[in-house]
DNA sequence: TTCCGTGCAAAGGTTTTGCATCCTT
DNA sequence: AAGGATGCAAAACCTTTGCACGGAA
């Protein structure tokens, strides 16, 4: 499906444990189950969602280690919280790559694309003014082609 | 403070009436107070702020009336949900400016800015094969410069 | 008068915390 | 052996819902 998806997880997969390390954490099974899920996950989970696919992993584990954990990685860097109107937190893995996010309005659903015409954009000058800007994100909000041809049935 | 607010301000107002009629939407002191409150707040306040703020004005007001009625603003395209990772729902009144965010990391305050040469970009063609887009923003992530200055002198 | 909107209360859902035990280091 | 990480349970927090009453049209 995704090819060079491989190459990246496999890296950022061997890099975990020295990562760990740098950061002073312990190497858990279940501090790396949660990551390599989510790893592979390219839906932009919501914790209860990867507990539930952890949990095929590690029956025992519990939804308030997947939530330490994940704001333990998150604090380390190595994933990401996403923007969303939700209510409700949902994570990526960084995969050091530039991307933005397609929410769909109607099933919540989001989608990566990339754009590189925006990323080389040279930021507005009222941004420095602000602070020291950290990530840069583009948010398109719409309804998925799916939910609106579904819709026109009806 | 802001000049050009007040008259935007104004102009909804005085649209307030109609654009409920248009909706089917009675005109209650509610919900003219959340609208009016939601107006000049420019903090993108959530819920329990905004209860806060219109108990001042009608201190037998309910929770729960606050929830429905940005709920019910919002279907009618009067307010926003905005993006944020931080678990919660943040709105703002539609002024019909496009406009971005600045989020600080740190104390979670959201900042407007105006950035025309992203309004005028072109859209990837990924975005119309994905589906119909309603909006795009921009969110730019970062430490603000009163926290990091508070930061530095520790 | 007719319903929609509100307030109250309770429930539902999400996230955090305290503590004893387990397991990396 | 030591201290961080986990699991369990309970609490805290955020949001939604059912129902009866009140108020806008």
């Amino acid at each position: 499906m995704h090819e060079p998806d491989q190459h990246i997880i496999q890296g950022r997969l061997a890099d975990f444990e020295k990562r760990c390390r740098e950061n002073g954490l312990k190497m858990t099974h279940q501090r790396l189950t949660i990551y390599r899920e989510l790893l592979s996950s390219r839906d932009h989970p919501a914790v209860e969602t990867i507990f539930q696919r952890v949990r095929r992993h590690i029956p025992t584990i519990s939804i308030d280690t997947v939530y330490r954990t994940l704001a333990t990685l998150e604090e380390a860097g190595m994933i990401n919280r996403v923007d969303t109107t939700e209510g409700l937190v949902r994570y990526e893995a960084d995969r050091g790559i530039p991307h933005h996010h397609l929410i769909c309005m109607k099933c919540h659903q989001i989608r990566d694309f990339i754009w590189d015409a925006f990323d080389t954009l040279p930021r507005p000058p009222e941004v420095d003014r602000w602070g020291q800007s950290v990530a840069r994100n583009v948010v398109i909000t719409g309804i998925c082609r799916q939910c609106y041809e579904q819709a026109e049935k009806k």
